[in-house]
DNA sequence: AATTTATATGTTACTTATTACATATGTTAA
DNA sequence: TTAACATATGTAATAAGTAACATATAAATT
């Protein structure tokens, strides 16, 4: 059901560990080592997030020996964001927070 | 702060009601009570989420009378809903749900 | 000015999501 | 083949969000 997909879709941008990960791989492709360390966040908690993110197209993996480098969708969630930013900049400082 | 403003963003996409009353808007504009009955959720309720979704700059307001007359952010909000059904489109039958 | 209609807000029980623990799996090198 | 490193997964206490009740405000009609 499409109310579903949206659900999914907005419930996994909508928490700050994979928001930050989201950001971290704006700029670069990293590792679940990587990400754990510059984000001094636990490193099963990353592996959690990393898999939501994967199950909903925000970002592909591919291994390199035993590490597992993450990348965000350059097609659909870079300019996404880009999106969101603008809409954030106009109206979140009137409006919001 | 940027991350907080992010989750009140993504917070009040991540909602069914929230998402229904942005899907029916995205139609027309309507009043309080015209979403409240098409949607069939109760007076209080729609006027809690568009409280907040008016708060994030995804719909504007103006009076008519005793009505409230709401209306989509056409600028930002309409355009983003649809590169978001176009990511759904090509990532969510296979990844997600 | 009292009544009706339209909308907004305060509060709380309930539902859902998150985080981090313990632990499992997978890969490489000695 | 076992030790070390890298990542993934199951589970549960805790934290956060939601819905719906009661009630308040605001405009128009009588």
């Amino acid at each position: 059901m499409l109310k579903e997909t949206y659900r999914t879709f907005f419930g996994t941008l909508n928490n700050n560990s994979r928001l930050e990960i989201i950001q971290l791989l704006r700029k670069n492709p990293y590792n679940v080592t990587q990400i754990s360390k510059v984000l001094n966040m636990n490193q099963t908690s990353v592996s959690h997030n990393l898999a939501r993110l994967k199950r909903c197209g925000f970002v592909a993996v591919k291994n390199n020996g035993k590490e597992r480098i993450y990348t965000l969708n350059s097609k659909t969630i870079k300019p996404l964001m880009k999106l969101i930013d603008q809409h954030m900049d106009t109206y979140c400082k009137k409006y919001c927070c």
